[in-house]
DNA sequence: TATGAATGAGCTTTCATTCAT
DNA sequence: GATGAATGAAAGCTCATTCAT
C-alpha cells in the first residue's frame, strides 16, 4: 500500500526533524543540553523523542554520525584518480578546511568531542557506523599516499598507514588550534591576547600542509 | 610578626592540599567530579573549599594551571643553548612525549580539556596565568626556530611564530591520536578494531617529528 | 444472523486472550506491570486493550475475578451433601490449601492484593461480581456450619456467619504466613532466619484446621 | 561541649520530624506517596530528606519500624508473669486489638504492607531491626504457650512455635477481615453490602480468641 | 577560619491513555 | 474494529553553593 509507504516516510521525516533540532541544541549547549530543549525545538513532546532514540546518548551519537557523513560525502566528491597523489592530498586537505569553515560545530563534536559519561549503552550499530565512517575517511588519504609511494613521489620508506595518521592528525591539530584562537572564550577577555593574533590563519593551514607534504616527499 | 608569616604558610599549604585532592578526583572523574568527593579527599568540609576557591570551575582551572607549570618546568630544564636548533627542538619534542607518558591526565585536561560549561566566572587572574604559561612554552620553541633560521638550518622564508604553531599543534594532534587509540572506550568493544592497532605508537611520534623537521629544513 | 453470532464469539475470544496475557504479566510484575507488555504478550496493539477494558485497573480486577472464579468452581466441586459437616469443612479447607498450592499468584492477588491506587473508576459491574463471588464462597462454608450446629456437632451458641468468618479468616491468615515464609524476600538475606524455618508448613495448616474445628465443636 | 550535644539533639529531632511527616503521607497514599509531599509536610527541601535517609524505601521501612516499635512496647507493658497462661494470651490478644484500633494505618502497613518494588537496597540494619522486633513479639506469645503446656492447661502435644504461629496468624487474619469490612473502598459503593454488615466486629474478634483458646486447651 | 546542614532547581526516563487514520 | 504514534505529567535523586553557627 502506498499508505504504508507514506507512513514510513513520515516517520523517517520525524526522525530527521528530531536530529535537526538536536543538532542545533547540542551545538550550542554540548552534551549537557537538556532533552526538553531538544523536544521543544522539535515541537514534539519529550516522550516522543524516545520513540525514535533509545537515550540522549544515542541521539547525540546519531547527530555525530550525520556530521561525519557530511565529511565522508565531501571526501567522496573530492576523490579524483586523475590527480597527482600530492594534488589529491591537497584536495583532501582543502576539503577538511572547507568542512572546518562550514561545519565548525561538527568539527568540534568530532575532534574535541565531549564524551558523554557513559557510552556503555549506546547502540552498537551506531558505534559501528561511526567507526566505519572514520576508517573510510582515512582510507581515502591512505590510498593517495600509497599511490604516491608507488609512483616515487613520496619517500619509499614511509609506512602508508603511519604517514596517513601523521598527516591527518597534524592537520587536525592545526585546525583545533585555529578554532581555539578564533573562538575559545578562554582567550576572549579583552586584556588577553590570543597567541596567534596577527597570524593569518588561512595561511597557517596552507603552510602546514606544504610543510607536511615536503616531509613526505621523496 | 613571624606568626603572621606562619599563618600565611598554613593557608598556602591548605590551598595545596585542596589542589592535590582536586587533582586526583578530577583525574578520575573529570569535571563532573563531585565537590564533596574533593572535600572528603582533602579531609576538609565542603564549605572550606569556597574559602580558597571561588567556584568549582576556579578550582578546576587552578589544577589545570599546575599541570601547565609542570610542563613549563620540564621545558626550562630542557633548554640548552649549546644544542643545535634542530636538536633543541627534538629535545622539546621528547619533553612533550615524556609529559604525555608521565602526566597523561594533565595532557588530556590541557589538550582535549573538557570545557566546564560556563567559564564566565573564572577569576581573570587564573586565565592570565594560564595564558602566560602557554605563551611561555611556545616561546621556547619559537626561539629555537628563530635561531635555526638565523643559522641557516631552517628555511629562510619561515615565519617563526607560524612554524612554531605548526610544529606544536601537529605534535599535539599526533599525541591526541595516540591517546585516543590507547584509551578511548569508543574503540574498546571487542568487535571493533582501533585504527592504529598494529602501529607502533612510539615510532609514530618520532616519525612525525622527523617529518616535520624535514619540512622546516632549509 | 449467524455471522453476528460469530463476531460476538470472536470478540469474546479476544477478551479472553487479553485476560490470559494480562494474567501472566500481572503475576510476574504485579499491578505495576506495563500495559505495553500485556499488549505484546496478547499480540495486540496497546490501543486495542482499551476497546475491551476501560482501564488498566479494570483489567486487573477482571483478572482477579477469574482467579476467584477458579476457587468458586473448586468449592462447587467439593460440595457433597453426604459428608458430615466437619468433613465437609475439612474438604473446603483442603480445597483452599490446594488452591494456595496451585494458584499462588491468585491467592496473593486475592488475599494480600496490591491495591491499585485509585479504585474509583473501576466499573461497578466488576465490583459487584467480585463481591458476589466472595459471598458465594463463604456461603458454602456457612451452610456446612449451620448444618453442624443443627446436627449438634458444633457448639449450639455459635452464630453461623461469625463462625464462618472466624474459620475462613484464620485459615487465610495461616496461608498468608506460610506464603510469607516461603517467599518473602524480607527474610531472604542469608543472615536472617525466617521465623518458621524448621516448621513443617503443611503440618502447620492441618494443625490449624484441627485446632479451629476443635474450637467449633460442641 | 553542650553545643555539640544540642546539635545532635536537633538532628535527631529533624529525623523525627521527617518520620512524622512521612508517616502521615504514607498513611494516606501508601508507598506511592510522593517524596515532594513528604518534604512539604515536613517543611523541608526535598534534598534534605536525603541527608537523613538513603532512599524513599529506607524512609518507608523506618516508618514501618516505628510502627512495630509501638506494638513491641505495648507487648512489653502487657507482660505480667503473675497471670495465668491463658490470661496472659488474652492480654496479648487485647493488646493486638487495641493496636488495631488505635494504629490502624500501622496495622495495615505491617500486615498487608505494600511491598516497595525493590527492597534490595534498603539498609540491612533496618531489615535486621524489623526482623528482630517481629521475632520479639512472637516470643512473648510463645513463652506464654510454653508455660501453659508445662502447667498442663494447654494440650501437651502442641509444638509451642507452631501454636504461636497458628494463634497469631489467625488473629491477624481476623483483624484483616474486620479492617476490610470497615474500610475497604471495594465494599464502599452504596449498592454493595459488606459481607459482615450486621455482625458485631468487636464480638467477632473476642469469639475468635475464645475459639482458638479452646482449641489449644488440654 | 571552618563547618556541614540545608537548599531547590534541574534532569532523564517511563507509561497510561488518547485519537487520527 | 484495530492500530500505534504522540502525549506530557510525574517522580526520585543529585549536587554546587550558601550561610548560620
Amino acid at each position: 500500500m502506498g499508505s504504508q509507504e507514506r507512513i514510513k516516510r513520515v516517520k523517517e521525516q520525524r526522525r530527521i526533524d528530531i536530529l535537526d533540532a538536536a543538532e542545533k541544541v547540542f551545538f550550542s549547549r554540548g552534551f549537557d543540553a537538556k532533552l526538553s530543549d531538544i523536544a521543544e525545538k522539535a515541537e514534539l513532546a519529550k516522550g516522543t523523542i524516545y520513540l525514535y532514540f533509545n537515550s540522549k546518548e544515542d541521539l547525540y551519537f546519531s547527530v555525530l554520525l550525520r556530521g561525519l557523513d557530511i565529511l565522508a560525502e565531501m571526501f567522496e566528491n573530492a576523490f579524483d584518480e586523475t590527480l597527482q597523489p600530492a594534488e589529491q592530498l591537497r584536495e583532501y586537505s582543502n576539503v577538511y578546511a572547507s568542512y572546518f569553515r562550514k561545519h565548525r560545530p561538527f568539527f568540534r563534536m568530532l575532534y574535541r568531542y565531549e564524551h558523554p559519561k557513559i557510552r556503555t549503552q549506546v547502540s552498537p550499530t551506531i558505534l559501528h557506523q561511526l567507526s566505519n565512517r572514520s576508517k573510510g575517511l582515512l582510507t581515502f588519504v591512505a590510498e593517495a599516499i600509497k599511490r604516491g609511494i608507488r609512483e616515487g613521489v613520496f619517500h619509499p620508506d614511509l609506512d602508508p598507514l603511519q604517514a596517513t595518521i601523521v598527516l591527518w592528525s597534524s592537520l587536525s591539530g592545526i585546525l583545533r588550534e585555529i578554532d581555539l584562537n578564533e573562538n575559545d572564550p578562554l582567550w576572549s577577555p579583552s586584556d588577553l591576547q590570543a597567541p596567534l593574533s596577527g597570524v593569518n590563519l588561512e595561511e597557517l593551514y596552507t603552510l602546514s600542509f606544504d610543510l607536511l607534504l615536503r616531509g613526505l616527499s621523496a
